[in-house]
DNA sequence: ACCTTATGTTGATGTGTAAAACATATAGCA
DNA sequence: TGCTATATGTTTTACACATCAACATAAGGT
């Protein structure tokens, strides 16, 4: 029945520009959300009264954020037609990912869409200055672009521990990273501001607003990549980041007493015990044809004996995964987990196996019952959830700096 | 350096009422949480006017939620001295909680301060019904003294697990109740407002506004009793409930794979390796003497043998200990672990071992460093943490019911 | 064609905070 | 003891924003 926070979030007083910039951000995030939205529509949400609706949409078509549009041909209602506002494909957010032998980079309109993507190649892997540099060069490539568009900033994805508040890569394993602060020489290098996060809670971040989770409040996503296994959880729409924004380091959770050593010092974490290289290797693929082990496990298991070796792999791996997912649910009580990477084919063998097995596992109850989805983004999830991340910023206060990029700024919070 | 909500919580839009209502909010919070604050260290907090804080404070004295006193008598500073606010005494909230024999009901001011606790004891287990009549008679018997005050609400501990929306005890081992809406029943009986929560989550609520974890962004709070191990975690000061308000049963996390079968039906699971029972058997102490437990334990280690056999309990208990923790910082990341009931005697042990051992078992980072603690309030941190449940409602919106009970209404949300 | 319904548009109104001008109470100092 | 500087409370005025009412507009229903 009480639901208020017990301490008060932000500390500073109200004045009437909170007004109209809480109104302006709340009309933003539900066309961004819906898509198009009518302003009846609008005015019936918010509560608002319709002359102000008008204001707001008038300002926020002004900003060149949205687009009004005519309204839908196919009334059936009486009364005059309102007019549909949709997001503006011309507000958009540079995405910058850095792997171990490429450094990607790609243009996400404030629909969602992603407009561009490009890849670049690299021989080895990137130094925290190479991969700044690669970005810095193709985004001045698309300089031309950009300027013509609202680029609101730029969403680095980043395959290790990232601190929220400042964009200090803590430690990226796979790249070899540590404590390098990537954000903020991207920042320099283009002039845009940067927001920089893990690339799992970029996963559950884009399940969250476009993907499987929509709606859902309490979601935890859980990728399964080559390195480990990486989580993240969205509560109420928002990111639980931890005091470091390391929060979600579900793959070295402990699953099995006398496990393998695993490389984060501990031994029988998750990701020791749930790994995608044994499921490769018995099915002799190679690390690079990853995308089919889905496919292929499932072809393979449809018509594999009982004491089939990669069932064998297949039951242990997933009794270790039910063990953390148990962990989970107990501790975050999440409506849903989501499975990202090689884990969704772990989840595809048996859905309801796994699902009964982290029922099992959970302090009952019949409406606590976790529910247990694939991904539904698909490869462009990490695009779309970074660029989210910087969309948030846009939607907490949309007519802040409108899109210009402003020179060598470290940090705004 | 991003950090907005992915989502808007809120749907309603803004007006010059909530302007208003935020403010107002802001003041009472900050005084509630500082004790005494002077207006001018208000006006510089929140950023306001003076004329408006002085507006938004006349309008919290005439609703005696705060008291306007004499400046503080030791000043230094040159200037005209500021009148000082203090929370009212006469707001206050009540606090049932229901035990295996006893029902306990206080009266905590909205300073903090426990005014009274009367402890009913029942002959055997309390039924709902009970619990809830016991609970009137004595609130009835304090009416007089209610209606004098202002009286927010009532505050409702539950062992077991509650759904945070609606008040209904899902399950609550110790006391046999299953989905029993105690909260409405107890709101009919009385006619004050029932907001319910789990024990350990008061607890946390409780340390984190008043004990070790103020000023503390992301807490975790463990308490071990004699029925087993609850937990509650607090984020940027508000409880995380989960989907259902289920979420923080770290007790049912599992720490040993061939481990002691589970009441929840897993086996394993932290509280059935952790326990106070064989501490307390060890030690020749009876259930009743758990009090203390920490300084004889203390007291036999002091001068036991390295083989001692309580040594060995302690240890092994101190082993899965760690790795729950350990999952709990790798899940969570909070800055702050808080140990209750006789967790604060695993812990008082050996304090730096203990949090070597969690330390090791997470992601490493210097900065991401967990810290622990026993809890710091003693005896009343149920009565404080329910009480601060009743009044996140009042500081959300400082206006709303003035305090007048209001017969039989079931829920405001 | 006319009415009903739903919505956009325009101008007047009310309300909360900010800003400015004034009042008051203290410390420091001669 | 009085003067000055400083800090803060108090009062008045101004401004910005949402609301409301009245009017305008565009559809469906008959």
């Amino acid at each position: 029945m009480a639901t208020g926070s017990v301490v008060l979030s932000a500390m500073r007083g109200s004045n009437l520009d909170m007004v109209r910039r809480r109104n302006l951000s709340l009309v933003l995030g539900r066309v961004h959300e819906l898509g198009a939205v009518s302003r009846a529509r609008l005015t019936k949400e918010t509560g608002l009264n319709r002359s102000t609706i008008a204001a707001l949409v008038n300002e926020l078509v002004l900003l060149e954020h949205v687009i009004e549009t005519d309204p839908d041909q196919a009334h059936q209602q009486v009364g005059r037609p309102s007019p549909v506002i949709v997001p503006s494909d011309r507000t958009v957010a540079v995405v910058v990912h850095p792997e171990m032998d490429s450094v990607e980079i790609g243009l996400v309109a404030l629909g969602g869409r992603v407009l561009r993507r490009v890849r670049f190649d690299t021989e080895r892997v990137p130094s925290p200055r190479e991969a700044v540099n690669i970005a810095a060069a193709v985004i001045d490539g698309m300089r031309g672009e950009l300027d013509a568009f609202h680029t609101v900033g730029i969403g680095l994805v980043i395959p290790g521990l990232v601190r929220a508040s400042n964009g200090v890569v803590a430690v990226a394993p796979h790249l070899g990273w540590r404590d390098e602060p990537v954000a903020e020489m991207l920042q320099d290098a283009t002039g845009y501001r940067v927001a920089a996060a893990n690339d799992a809670s970029l996963g559950a971040i884009a399940e969250s607003v476009r993907g499987v989770g929509r709606g859902v409040g309490q979601l935890v996503y859980l990728n399964g990549g080559a390195s480990g296994i990486g989580g993240g959880i969205m509560s109420s729409g928002s990111p639980i980041g931890g005091a470091s924004g390391f929060a979600g380091e579900i793959g070295h959770t402990l699953v099995r007493n006398d496990g393998d050593p695993c490389h984060c010092g501990s031994a029988g974490c998750l990701e020791t015990e749930v790994a995608r290289a044994p499921l490769l290797e018995a099915l002799d693929l190679a690390p690079h044809e990853s995308e089919r082990l889905n496919d292929v496990l499932l072809e393979h298991l449809s018509h594999a004996s009982a004491d089939d070796p990669v069932r064998a792999i297949v039951n242990r791996q997933r009794k270790y995964l039910a063990v953390a997912l148990g962990n989970v649910a107990n501790i975050l009580n999440p409506n849903l987990i989501v499975f990202g990477g090689f884990l969704q084919s772990l989840y595809a063998v048996d859905p309801v196996g796994l699902t009964a097995a982290v029922r099992a596992r959970t302090m009952s109850g019949p409406d606590r019952d976790v529910t247990l989805a694939q991904a539904g983004l698909g490869a462009s999830i990490l695009m779309v959830g970074a660029a989210e991340l910087v969309f948030a910023d846009l939607i907490a206060d949309p007519a802040r700096s409108s899109g210009t990029p402003r020179a060598s700024r470290t940090a705004a919070l």
